[in-house]
DNA sequence: TAAAAATACTCCATAGGTATTTTAT
DNA sequence: ATAAAATACCTATGGAGTATTTTTA
């Protein structure tokens, strides 16, 4: 099963395309990075991005252009639900 | 973070009304379903099911059904997204 | 030589199972 | 006595870090 915080680092490499800024970001280590993005390959059964080292820079597959879509809508809508369950408990004091 | 497998648990418990049951159908143990709804409680800060014994079934209170309507539609663009990369990979062949 | 990703390795936390206990009828 | 959830306990797996290696410009 797809693991959100793969989902959410997967996100940031697509922001910063590059591992290490991703990383600086998130607040882990660059190795961390690339095994949440290899751990979602293997998941998905297809690689996400094309390592370009000459560009130094990380780019989408056609893979990861369609999984993007839906990652930001999955991530902002778990974000939608905490909110909700906070509202709720601040209803109920 | 949640997680995907928890709130799939959720789901099943919450269609069950027992955690027992919902094992079998899941395919664990009795007390990883304790702990998938623990970890989401303790993630959430509220219980999600009132464990009635007298009735043996486990209900939810008003944050768990809050929660539950988007636990639904969360895994649903989840799987829809696996879908739509196997389609994607199905086309690249 | 520099900069980035991958890999090797180590350690520890935790996920999950089995078995037991608690609770209520 | 039964049925269900919680807990105790144990083990193996894997997650995360540091350090190193590989790759390319």
């Amino acid at each position: 099963m797809l693991d959100l915080q793969h989902l959410e680092t997967f996100c940031v490499v697509t922001d910063t395309s590059n591992f290490t800024r991703a990383a600086a970001r998130l607040g882990c280590s660059q190795s961390t990075v690339t095994m949440h993005i290899r751990a979602l390959e293997r998941e998905l059964g297809a690689p996400l991005f094309v390592r370009d080292r000459s560009s130094k820079t990380v780019v989408l597959t056609e893979v990861g252009k369609r999984i993007l879509r839906y990652a930001g809508r999955v991530l902002a809508l778990v974000k939608e639900a905490e909110a909700a369950v906070r509202v709720s408990l601040r209803g109920n004091e």
